[in-house]
DNA sequence: TTCACATTTTGCACGCTGTACTGTGTTGTT
DNA sequence: AACAACACAGTACAGCGTGCAAAATGTGAA
């Protein structure tokens, strides 16, 4: 039965690893840089992902296990599972350049992506919450994560260019100015992750 | 002083309108569909704006502007029209394709960008909050809104596509399923909100 | 052993993107 | 009248995702 044609010289995981490799070396998670690192045509990537959607979903995935599920087990507070988790996911994300824009041109639908969901579920549920209550505590909680790492990477890289404001801005507040320089602190988004578990918990 | 050389045939403002008339189109906000719309060759967008991420901070402060900055002032209170804003900002969002991910690649610089951080602070100092907890909750609460928006359209974007999960997926719990099904719901956005807003004033 | 066929991989191509460079024409200032 | 500043077009390049036809490659059946 089956395989028949030549030795597929590729597999996902390959694929997977290779885009991991050009994200970690800080170029974008193109179909053909990831072609390229493999030393095949871009085409090739098709027969084994329908397309670059796919791939962004799969790496993103792959990301969300790089932070450590584990970390959502065990017999801490869930409380302190979701802090743990959430804090590696975010050092994971802010390391790469551009791995955060993976979450917003794929959908989460990787096993890891379910198996937090899950856990996520899971912590809510024990913790006293309502089936429908937890459902929305998790879509909450990583709402907030992921808007805010989000953020924090936009708001830095931007930073960076000197470029003219468009329009005339008027004097910033100095509260202001402490708003626009406090993106990317893993203090305040703890702060806002703890105030969101607040409500929840 | 100043303009010599042929009239301007056209402002940045003309620009936003049409890049928002393209937006609402349903196409992608780039240069070429912009200047295209204005009858005019793609370089000569590039005399009134640096590259592509400022016609996009541009554009994404536009949207902040049509949700209706004016929900966040009046006698009200502060969290009513926090809520209202927000719920506002992601109708706005959600009626356009594509609209989020400007938020994604642009920073938030512009002028409404500030004028709604200023009015967020206000609320939250005027509610009790330190200074440095008012920055910290105004920026928790772009985090979760903008960060439900993504997920949101993500998600929703996502589950036309029929295509194989890549990995044979185990059966999906019934919360589960529940969990899936309502990232779009306006519902489950503002109970996160609520949830946030709870633990913040 | 040979043939047919399923399957992978390639080569080529298309249409799209952002944007750099160069030249041309228009304008206000000297 | 000459000049300098400026807007704009034309051309071009490198990159992107991906569709399609042809070639390469292996296995199962005859």
């Amino acid at each position: 039965m089956g395989a028949r044609g030549p030795q597929p010289s590729l597999t996902v995981e390959r694929i997977v690893a290779a885009a991991m490799a050009v994200l970690d070396s800080g170029e974008a998670v193109s179909v053909r840089a990831v072609a390229a690192r493999l030393d095949v045509q871009p085409n090739t990537i098709y027969t084994y992902l329908p397309d670059r959607a796919a791939l962004h979903t799969a790496v993103a995935d792959r990301l969300l296990a790089l932070a450590g599920p584990e970390l959502l087990t065990g017999r801490r507070a869930g409380r302190r599972r979701i802090k743990d988790y959430a804090v590696a996911l975010r050092t994971v994300l802010l390391e790469r350049r551009g791995a955060i824009t993976l979450f917003h041109s794929a959908p989460l639908s990787g096993p890891y992506a379910r198996t937090i969901s899950e856990l996520l579920l899971g912590t809510f549920t024990r913790a006293g919450l309502s089936d429908q209550d937890a459902v929305r505590a998790a879509q909450s909680v990583i709402a907030y994560v992921l808007g805010a790492i989000a953020l924090s990477t936009v708001n830095t890289c931007a930073d960076a260019r000197p470029g003219a404001p468009l329009a005339a801005v008027p004097e910033p507040t100095p509260i202001a100015a402490q708003f626009h320089a406090t993106w990317d602190s893993e203090e305040q988004f703890c702060w806002g992750l703890d105030r969101l578990l607040d409500g929840l918990v």
